[in-house]
DNA sequence: AATACCGGAATGAACATTCATTCCCTCCCT
DNA sequence: AGGGAGGGAATGAATGTTCATTCCGGTATT
């Protein structure tokens, strides 16, 4: 039995759990090493066994949580849905997987911009901004939003939808079943044509 | 003349420019004092004959710019202006302050959770907050927006907006005066009733 | 000359990272 | 099957660096 590698993933595992929470709260800067391993339960040495930094480390929490929205929120877009509807999945799985995962959430936003984001890093976040481009430049070509600049629109339901969260966040706002569709309904009516 | 007093404000002013911009590229804990001095023109322990602390300084910086954007937004907004007209002097005075001060709206955006800020920095920013929602209520009375709960109408235009602004600092986005017109347009068209 | 102010080396705490050591599987030998 | 040797993983004290903050000798202002 594997039991000796299944160990070792679990606490690679642990170690990523741990500092996501971290980061999310105090931010990169913020988060030393040590606490990293307390709160994973191990020494902190044990933390470059699996990492070779604490750069890459962020590093690789980065690329993971964008990849996981982007395969659990643009990937299953059904290729053959209308604009509205394809509208309607990003807006409602993005919103279940900010509830699923709100630090992850958190994590992203607080280091989008960290100068400590290798090369990599950025290019996953580029791809996300290029797949939810995408999808208003083919809402366009279908006639069903706004006749403007992709990007601006792109920026205006991403904003609403971070705005939203952020609301949440400070206990403004629940976000329940309902106020999430309300809250799509304004965000399709500001591109919408 | 009074040149002393004159050189100290002075100094005191050169202090919270280059922290403004030290903190907005790399955020609190990752500028060092010593640093921000450098920047400042001045040696470090300076920095301590003008502000108690550190986390002083990051206060200091926050509410200033928190309030600028109250006295020079919120404040003028007509008293006998129509939600529309209000609307709109919002978004325009929000971005104009944003393309003069854009390190001090970066470095608003990349503090607004951290865990250093202390009570009046946060009422500061709850004060804001409280503007921008009683101008939902408002316009709400007058039948110009949606009847929806006004924190998510502060919410999505206030997403909308940094959204925006986002996309302009990652050179997606250019903010020309029709640019932001059109964007305001699209905020205008998620809330309006 | 007296006073206020400044700078930047000095200080001790906290940091990321390393490494000599311990621990615990696994597997082979009996 | 039982036991013990080998080896990879984990450890956390030690290391050298960097940090926020202090402090005092010097410089400029009055």
């Amino acid at each position: 039995m594997a039991t000796q590698a299944q160990r070792s993933d679990d606490r690679r595992q642990a170690i990523l759990d741990a500092a996501l929470t971290l980061f999310a709260e105090r931010g990169f800067h913020g988060t030393a090493v040590p606490l990293i391993a307390a709160r994973a339960g191990c020494g902190a040495g044990t933390i470059y066994r699996h990492f070779e930094s604490k750069e890459r480390l962020v590093n690789v929490l980065y690329q993971h949580w964008k990849r996981a929205i982007i395969t659990e929120v643009m990937a299953t877009i059904p290729s053959d849905a209308s604009p509205r509807l394809s509208f309607r999945h990003l807006w409602h799985h993005t919103l279940a997987f900010s509830s699923r995962n709100p630090e992850a959430m958190h994590f992203l936003e607080l280091h989008h911009h960290g100068s400590y984001l290798d090369p990599e890093s950025r290019a996953v976040n580029a791809e996300l901004n290029r797949l939810i481009r995408e999808l208003c430049v083919r809402a366009q070509r279908e006639l069903a939003v706004k006749d403007e600049d992709p990007s601006l629109l792109m920026g205006a339901v991403w904003g609403i939808l971070l705005g939203v969260l952020r609301l949440a966040d400070e206990g403004l706002l629940s976000l329940d079943d309902d106020t999430v569709t309300r809250a799509e309904t304004l965000a399709w009516e500001a591109i919408r044509r």
